[in-house]
DNA sequence: GATGAATGAGCCTTCATTCAT
DNA sequence: GATGAATGAAGGCTCATTCAT
């Protein structure tokens, strides 16, 4: 690997969590600096703009979501419930700073790009539609395998996805995992009584 | 006749939606500037910074959220169920900009507020601990009241906030209302399911 | 007297010793709100501009310095020997804060205004004058009664005045009276030796 | 080569008379724009603030004064007498803008940092320090070198430094040598009376 | 006579960005 | 590929001043 792609992504690595933090608003490309110890026009070699840095540093953190993602759905083997479960859990380490400190990329993201920040919210809305699929399609699978009882796969998608941000919120504003905890059960318990068979 | 308190609530009025669409990082006093028609002075002669317009903006809007329930519960009698329903369908009115355009006070601010401004998300937590409590109160009630079976208030108003929440967040997100109504629609199930009697 | 001029005397009594410590530059008519209580407006009604506010408060504080000239000088009595020595004994009370805080009006003055204030300058340039004007009034009425020896009335004022300022200035840097009482020892000293007969 | 620190010393150059003639409060960083042709930018690479800048051109000023001291005393050769004979002359100068337009740097920050600038005051401290030591030594071996008589030596610091102060304060106000020229030649005239043998 | 409200210019500082080296 | 130096625009805020009430 060229040492210029080292340093991109270097860069990359310490920008990730400063934007997931601080937001795209919020942070400065003299973060950046100061992050990861480079200069103005050394972080410029390799990013057009800020909203490139942004949007590579946005891209940084889902890929660290979607890798567990993939590894959790690795774990779970064949079952649609079990990886149903392990696809809520893996949402779950937002309260512990896991993948990525500063709580949810895609929320955070969303909410601070969806009045203003197109490309952004292109990436967000592309983010999230994987995780819709991911979750639709395990749901499908279940159906189909005769785990679960018919349902609507996108409903239960939204479901999921709008309860486990909302408790990151929760979790995030009090300091506390306990609100993302409940969220997570109650979306087991959810999936318990209403989908599996 | 007091003038001043007149332009400072104009201010205000400007200013509220804005910050609720665009953040506190991502509005500038130039944009309220823009938004009031009064110049630097004027408004720093309301307000003694940025900080703190910010802050009254929040309460504003979550005023205007406040006002919706007080109106909402009012409407919907005495019934514990009914308030319940009532008070799920005030959120709702986010995805069609409702009170307040930009999408739920409470959810922005409290994303954009909870790594890294301290002030702010004292306000947020104080208005999450009021609407929880007023969920709380409704449970209770309904539990006392006997049309609610046993429950964990606390942990009934988190996954209500949790679902709505997030729900704002995918309906913002997509420019559609859909997944709000999703989330919301869930919630009746989930309470018609384990809290009614 | 007018309740106007009683206002306006206000102002100038609690702008004077601001303006003394901070400078022309250094004080702000908000300061002057804030020492007096009053508003803009009620400021502005007795004074066109902060420039004639900082020359009233100048006038206001040589004012001070030229009371405590006359009643030295009575106090001295008729000999001019005895008036000279009360005379250098006044500016020693820059020291202490007294007769008022900050130090010398003239030398806080002068060395503001002398590079960009024309106004001020003028003002200083005639305090100076007369203060200039009283000490060599003082030797050369001590030459005529024979207290003194032939002597440069012009010069011994300019040694006085120059040997104090400079004292005042070394005195307030360390925040002590030490250098000042030695400025005014010395010249005892060496009025002693050089004009007393 | 350093580019950086050239501009740097340049930007110093320009500000440097600029503070000494109009005070700290008195300049503002677009004088040393126009005083530089640099814009805000610029300048702001090479100072943290405006405090930064002020205490090194103040420090350039005191350093011009140090050299021309250096000078002085070489020149002057061994003797203890020539040497505190050529310090005073040094002084002198400053009627004429020498070395820096103004007046004494030393008086100008003193008078305008001792009610409210810790951080220049300090460094005035630390200069007119040195300026004490300076002459402190002279007499201390001129007396050990059997040309002065016994004398308490910081006093006769004291008593330089103020005089000459003092003179530069009133010629700058009149805009005429001639008070700093009779203070010089006081000190003179009181040396060769009182310490020299 | 005093206030409160407004202004326009200015304050110090930081921004994202460019480019010669 | 990285730096250092520069910029123009914008950041939040304060200034002295005016004037209707």
């Amino acid at each position: 690997m060229p040492k210029g792609q080292e340093t991109r992504d270097f860069i990359i690595t310490k920008a990730a969590p400063l934007f997931n933090e601080k937001g795209y608003s919020g942070s400065s490309i003299a973060d950046v600096m100061l992050a990861t110890g480079l200069k103005k026009g050394g972080i410029y070699n390799h990013f057009e703009s800020k909203d490139e840095l942004a949007v590579a540093a946005f891209e940084h953190n889902w890929g660290l979501l979607k890798a567990r993602y993939a590894q959790a759905l690795h774990t779970a083997g064949e079952s649609p419930t079990a990886q149903l479960f392990a696809a809520i859990d893996v949402h779950v380490g937002f309260a512990e700073g896991e993948p990525v400190v500063g709580g949810c990329p895609l929320l955070n993201t969303a909410v601070e790009s969806d009045d203003g920040h197109p490309l952004l919210r292109e990436r967000v809305r592309e983010a999230v539609d994987f995780w819709r699929d991911l979750l639709r399609n395990i749901v499908t699978r279940g159906i189909a395998q005769g785990e679960f009882c018919i349902a609507d796969a996108d409903e239960i998608a939204t479901i999921i996805i709008s309860t486990l941000e909302g408790g990151v919120m929760l979790s995030k504003l009090y300091h506390s995992p306990d609100h993302l905890l409940r969220a997570a059960a109650h979306l087991r318990t959810f999936l318990n009584d209403k989908l599996l068979l």
